[in-house]
DNA sequence: ACTTCTTTGAGACTCAATCTCAATAAGGAA
DNA sequence: TTCCTTATTGAGATTGAGTCTCAAAGAAGT
């Protein structure tokens, strides 16, 4: 069994859980790339590989994966969200093309630790941030 | 005749619109408080105080404030977007409480320059930024 | 006052996402 | 393996924010 198979076990486990092969199909789909696509996509794309599967499973496979951290959630404010896995990958926030729709990732250490900062100035309890920088992307200006 | 009307006067023309009752009530309603309120709320409002007007007309009415800047637009994404005036306002972001709701603005000109420099590293022409620390308020902890 | 052309509003519609509930299947027990 | 309990699935209904439609009302120039 590949590691990524025990990793999806693992979770649905201490989730109390099932193993199913819907499951299994999300997953394995949402694994094999690292773009940045929307719950339709990845049910469509489970759908042309023959595997027999809903949107509302796919949406529900997804919440399990978000609640435990193994899947990224993009609300870019118009249209659906997309999503990204999070295996090997470290946090990173997100510029991107309002033109063309190209996603780019970006990290600042300086600016993570002034948000903190921030956060710690107002007494909250930072729990996530979201930061997006829209604008044209080279090929669009 | 105040000087917020005659600034709602100048947009419509501007945009060669027409002046109206229901845009001069949405326009009043909206700089009439510093809250982060959402066209619900907007809408209710203006009904409360004996005025007629229609949802579409209070969205249809932001739409014009907003793409003239005199409206920001917040979407936290849970529900539905939140909108705040921007007269004697300027730029800042959000940190919102997940908890109570309790929305805080705060700027720091270090972040804001750090984002010009993302910006230009991946050749974007920076047009605008959403910027929103997610936690839990002094009173929620 | 007349005329033109924009605006309004009630309700239909869109679309992502969630919910429903009967049928199906997982997985532990024996 | 078979049985049994309980979770899961899926087709389609539902939700809810926001947009659209189009006939009636109204703004503003002449």
């Amino acid at each position: 069994m590949s590691k990524g198979l025990k990793r999806l076990k693992k979770i649905l486990h201490n989730e109390g859980l099932r193993f199913t092969s819907q499951r299994e199909a999300v997953w394995n789909e949402i694994i094999s790339s690292d773009d940045h696509r929307e719950a339709d996509e990845i049910y469509m794309a489970i759908r042309q590989k023959g595997v027999s599967v809903s949107r509302a499973t796919v949406y529900r496979t997804i919440d399990v994966l978000l609640k435990n951290n193994f899947v990224r959630k993009l609300d870019l404010g118009v249209g659906p969200s997309k999503f990204e896995h999070r295996i090997d990958s470290h946090h990173h926030d997100h510029i991107i093309c309002i033109q063309c729709g190209r996603i780019d990732e970006f990290l600042v250490d300086q600016i993570e630790d002034l948000q903190d900062k921030v956060a710690k100035e107002y007494g909250f309890k930072l729990v996530r941030h979201i930061h997006q920088l829209f604008g044209l992307c080279e090929n669009c200006q």
